[in-house]
DNA sequence: AATGAATGAGCCTTCATTCAT
DNA sequence: GATGAATGAAGGCTCATTCAT
């Protein structure tokens, strides 16, 4: 199941692993600050000084809590990419959201990121670094082809932005989203369902992007560009 | 309800004032757990009692400096709306981006609201109520109009959560875009030619959807539909 | 009603007045300690900082308080106190009973009292000087012309006792009487029945301990005797 | 319910047991409110926390305390009685009285009773059902069967509190004596020359109370007799 | 490897009191 | 005379952590 790799004491990993799962959805749930280690040790049924013994800290069990919820991430780049950028962005928001909204992931992961965006430790540099990076480096690739060699490098970005930002934020403003509409669970059908829709929104919006670079823009004229 | 006294000593400012304008970023920065009511009484230069006796409690506070923040949120819904929705759309973004990314505007404003959907509390119930609630409902109506009455309820929420997802990326992932691109502050400009990107990303993509309503999904029918 | 005769600021008794009257029940309720000042000041409705303005203190206000409860003790040794000691005894129980369970007088008064001998501060060294020493003085000399000059001091002191101890015993006791016996509330005519009680009950025991003197004690010789 | 845990290295003494040492004189000195955690803990030479630790609450340590101060109460009811009731009263009287005023049992267990009564907590509900309802038991059963079929149940109880209140007066004014005459201590032998006295009035109070319920009530008629 | 006991730091809150008006 | 605002001092309690076993 999940593998430790820098636990301190690979030989024996129950009590860390039992201190991982309990340890993930109470942070989520209450964050960092909001969590204390009794809680964390009560659900797991281990000793409270467990986690000092094998993590050293609090702190650094949040990193590794971190780290676990996003190790999944990667597979998002990793899928199979070809054909021509219209499909491609198909495959990219079929598998990122499939990755976001889950129903079947623990329901804490994007809680967990989300905050952790907000509230940004040490942890999110790291996990930039790791989990991020290849998902940006995607999304880019993708986006630059399907713009052309003629848009500039803002007009990627924003449009990069535009796409990852229908994504997101069905996970950032979740609560608000089940604040404002009777909540419905996203089944598996749903995220497709989304997932086309993102698509065709995003696959128009890329187009009047391209053919727009070298349009007017009567309401207010735009900055930052090569060619006005 | 917690009533803000004016000060009675208009000349030097009342240190419910002053606990109101310290907390704000100390609350951003680390969150409710994280704070505490020293740091801003400290900061405040006021006695550390004072939080009590003027808000009864820090959550009170909390409540009290988020309701602040938001304040100024409701002039998105209170402008000038009228012609046809595309425009009416480009007035939105304007004004909803200009709240959200005004660099006058404290940069702890946007991180405190942000934290409180990754960590909502009880004060998202009342922040929903009183500031998001109108927004909501401008932007479903112009969204509405623009894809006519043959739209189904499931294509106009999405495609609002499209055009939100758009903007509060850059609230949301703010910290993250610091890190995966070079820093830039939002001068004034910015935000204007970033409302025309989105803009005219979700004209195209409402027009996609407003005419897709009719065709054909290869890849996944999606559901919630009035005619497939 | 209530005549405040060291007030400081006697022209406009109201607001001491009225912190005197919450006090009381308040201060028997909870204690010294257990109560707080906003509660007094809360139920007098009165300024917060009227209780150090009118009393300066939180204790000198205790000791008004203790001082209004008891003033009207001192009837039981001003009453008509003539004939045989039989006689001057139930007049005592009489006065004594009613006075200290009088359902006319304000319920908390025993209880203040009660617990200020349980706690004593330095309110009860003035309690003693001013109101206890005649009841006491008057008891000693009934249960002396009682007894007989042969009587020891110790004879009479503890007779004393025993009487007061019967009398006091539904004072200090009520708490567990309440919880011993199904609570009944001490109408007139069950005080006049105690009394009854304490005084058949006592003569005869007071008879018993004055032929006692000279008589022979076979379990243990008692101390403190004149003549064994 | 609070365990409290026999120290595991008996030779130096459990903190939990240095904790309730130290706490028992305070809180007879100081009462609940009154007295501090840092108090009990700075006398016990033990950690702040450490209250909290063993026995969760300030509040819970209370209740151990004055289980502690009481538990030695029983050992009244569960002596040898035996013959006639009138020999009966006698050893309850010398166990009563020796284990109140013992002068051998820490001094602060009475005051500490005393002031329970005066000042109820939920406490003395626990108290009463543990300790004290056996006393009770023994008495009334002992006057019971001293005053005879014939008596009423309102003369038993008041015959049991004459008892009782002639006992617990040494203890509820202890305060009030010491300020009223000369303080003397209880000696052992003192102690059972006050049994005797208590037990001559008593026995004597008891037959009186016997014949009087048929005898005329000439200045005031009893209520709640059998017959009149 | 794992734990029960214990700890020091710090938190939020409340309190009685004072001060300026 | 009376009060709203403000304060310094604790107070109870919780926390993450450590230590001896």
């Amino acid at each position: 199941m999940i593998q430790i790799k820098s636990s301190p004491h690979p030989s024996h990993p129950a009590t860390s692993h039992l201190i991982l799962d309990a340890a993930g959805p109470i942070f989520a749930e209450n964050g960092f600050h909001g969590t204390t280690v009794r809680q964390i040790t009560k659900k797991a049924g281990v000793n409270l000084a467990a986690v000092n013994y094998h993590f050293r800290d609090k702190r650094e069990l949040y990193f590794q809590v971190l780290k676990h919820a996003h190790q999944v991430a990667r597979q998002t780049a990793q899928a199979d990419y070809s054909g021509p950028p219209e499909r491609q962005l198909r495959v990219f928001l079929g598998r990122f959201l499939g990755y976001l909204l889950d129903p079947k992931r623990p329901e804490w992961h994007g809680r967990l990121i989300a905050r952790e965006m907000a509230e940004p430790t040490e942890a999110l540099d790291r996990l930039v670094e790791e989990s991020i990076l290849p998902v940006k480096k995607r999304i880019l690739s993708i986006v630059r082809e399907f713009l052309g060699p003629d848009a500039t490098e803002t007009e990627v970005q924003r449009s990069c932005f535009s796409i990852l930002g229908q994504c997101l934020y069905y996970v950032h403003c979740r609560e608000m989203i089940a604040r404002l509409f009777p909540p419905r669970g996203h089944a598996q059908k749903d995220i497709e369902a989304l997932a086309d829709h993102i698509h065709r929104f995003s696959v128009a919006g890329l187009t009047a992007i391209r053919h727009g670079a070298a349009s007017k823009h009567p309401s207010t004229p735009s900055s930052g560009r090569k060619k006005s």
